[in-house]
This record gives C-alpha cells, structure tokens and sequence, in this order.
DNA sequence: GTCTATAGCCAGATAGAC
DNA sequence: GTCTATCTGGCTATAGAC
C-alpha cells in the first residue's frame, strides 16, 4: 500500500468519527503511521484532504441508487431492491451516513460541488415513473416526492442517528444489527402496503 | 433580557449552525453584542456553555414526545399526534434534529446524561400498548420497535438531512417547507395504511 | 458586571536535513 | 519521499482595570 493510501484510509476513519473540525490532522499522522508533514506533502492541506474523502464516500454510494433507480424494474421492485441493497452496504460502512449529513449540513459549499456531481443520485426518472404507475392505477394517489422521502428516511434514519436510536428504543449494538437486518425487507414491506391499490 | 439570556441565545444559535467544535467563542460574543471575557464569567467555559444549550434543546423534545406516547389514546391516533405535532414544532426549530443527532454521534459522553434525563422519551408503554393491539387484532403482525422506528426516520430525517434532501430531489427553501406542511398528515396516514388489519 | 489586553496552548502548515 | 524541528495563527481562558 502506498503512503497516499495510508493516509488516505486514515484519514477516511479519522474524519468520518470526528468530522472536518473535530479531527486532527495529527491523529490522520498517527493512524497512517506516518509523520503529519507527509499529509501536507501529499494533500497540500486539510481542506483537500477532507475533499477528497467526502467525494470518494458520496461516490460510493451514489452510482448503486442510480443503477437501481434508473433500471427498468417496477416500482415496488425498485423499493425492494433499493432497501435492501442501500442498508447492506451501510451495514458495512456505518459511519458513511452521519458523515454525510453532518458536513452536508456544516459546510454547505460540498453541497453545490455534489450536485454538480456526474453520478448524482438523480430521481427524476423514478418520479416519473411513478407518475405513470398511479395513472395505470397500480399505486395510489400519492405525491411521488413523499414516497421518495418516505424511502429514504426509513432506509437512511437508523444509521444517521443511530447513537440515538439506541438510546431511544434501549437496544445495544447486537440488537440495532438484527433489526437493522429484519429492516431489509421490513421497509419495503410496509411501504408497498401503504401504496399499493 | 439580561446578559445570560443574550449569551444564552447568541450560543443557541451559534451551536447549532456550527457544531460544538465548529463553533467559535468569539463568534457567540459577537453575536450576543458582548465581549467574549463575558462568556467565560457567566458559564465558566466553553463546554458548560454548550451543555447548558444542548440540555434546553433536548428538553424541549422530549416532553411534548412522552406527552403524546404515554396519553390514553389508540395507536393510530398518537400516530397522527406525534406526527403533526413533531414537525409542527421542528418548522419552528429547523436547526434543532441536525444538532441533537450530531452531537449525539460526536460526544458520547452527552448520551449518557441524556439517557438518564428525567424527560426521557421513553417508549416502553407505547410498545406494550403496540404489542395489544396486535393480538387484539387492530394492527398487523409486526415489530412493535420497527413500528417506532419508521415513524421517528419519517418525521425527523426531512429536517436531520434537510440539505441533502433539497438537492436529492431538487426543491428550493420554500418548497421544502410545503413538503413539510403536506408531509404532517402524509406520514400518518401512510403508516396506518400499512399497519391497518 | 463589563471591558481590554494578554497569557498559554494547540493545530495547521512550512523549512530544511537526509 | 520521509523525517525533525519550528513557525504562525487562532482559539480558549484569565488577569486586572474600571
């Protein structure tokens, strides 16, 4: 592995647990196992360095929701594939979520760059397609930007605020896995109830 | 207003914009209209200052949360009450999920205080009272903490991710605020829909 | 109680040897 | 390319006049 990816995969865990201000480029130092002048040899300084892991963790994520999206399945297969697929991955990358938000929200200048992003999630092919699938009567009436909320939130929430959901319903880590299994198909479930006809 | 309340309303603001460690003691002085020794003489330091807000924060919640889950109504209709009532307040308070949820994530420290509150949103009747419904046969087979999750990731996650929902689905200030006028009886009815026997 | 001035520290960044 | 040593700035916190 090579010094840049040393310091790239520390500074992956050192940011996603701490955030832009609460880490240290002295921690990055120490969990790379280099010395913190090599950061600035090879990241010029903190703000790209951040940069550059902030895209590559939206990058991570943003390319499997098009392929999903965009495909050709039915909605409700959609929404299946979707739960399913999105919470596999954050299982394994837990810390990816709160990350997000947290420096979507605390720097708001990351926001236009991901936007402008190639693979952005784009979900205008979806509503339109669930435009179509109310029309053919096979959801019901329903705001298709709702339904997209709906999707997200339930998929998304647990992991973005999952110091307080533990605290909320009292489970412990074990028992947030197991649910947060059981939730793969629990959520598509009870969205494809709410809406189909 | 006095001194305290000004430097107690500048750091309200200041935190929740900025985080904890994004947060700048200067800034809280300027933006109370007072000098920064003022901060120090009145909260002593930085982190009892913020604790002192983050606690207020909380209190705010979590009352009107417990409220509505321990009163004698059905299921479905504190569904609906917690819903209309928790955006309600959090359009008044925009800044307030992405601040509780981050700091939560970032100083675990505060969790534990925050479990032991004597406010505590505390679901443990709602569950029971989940739990008779289905085998009285109101509600479907389901798990009663999931229940609880999908409401809680519905109502909070718009406003915890408020800036990665506006460009996920591309809709300015204003029309962020008709979604979630729209969305205090859209939740409600969604999940009774796929709840309902 | 409120201010100015400053101490003291810590983090990001750089210089320069190897 | 990698290190040690150091600079510089900014931030929390305090001392002390009024």
């Amino acid at each position: 592995m090579t010094t840049e990816e040393k310091i790239f995969e520390a500074a992956h865990k050192v940011f996603q647990q701490k955030g832009f201000s609460g880490a240290r480029m002295q921690e990055i130092a120490d969990e790379a196992g280099i010395n913190k002048a090599m950061l600035h040899y090879c990241f010029k300084n903190k703000e790209l360095l951040f940069e550059a892991v902030f895209m590559k963790a939206f990058a991570q994520l943003a390319p499997q929701i098009n392929e999903i999206f965009n495909s050709d399945a039915s909605v409700f297969d959609k929404i299946r594939r979707f739960t399913d697929s999105y919470i596999s991955f954050v299982i394994e990358n837990p810390f990816l979520p709160p990350f997000i938000i947290q420096e979507m929200n605390n720097n708001p200048e990351f926001v236009e760059r991901f936007l402008n992003h190639k693979n952005r999630p784009n979900p205008t092919i979806l509503i339109a397609q669930i435009e179509k699938e109310i029309a053919e009567g096979i959801i019901k009436e329903i705001n298709p930007k709702q339904l997209l909320l709906d999707i997200f939130s339930m998929t998304i929430f647990p992991f973005a605020a999952q110091v307080l959901v533990k605290g909320m319903i009292q489970i412990n880590e074990k028992e947030f896995f197991e649910l947060m299994e059981q939730r793969k198909f629990h959520i598509s479930e009870q969205i494809i109830n709410a809406i189909k006809k």
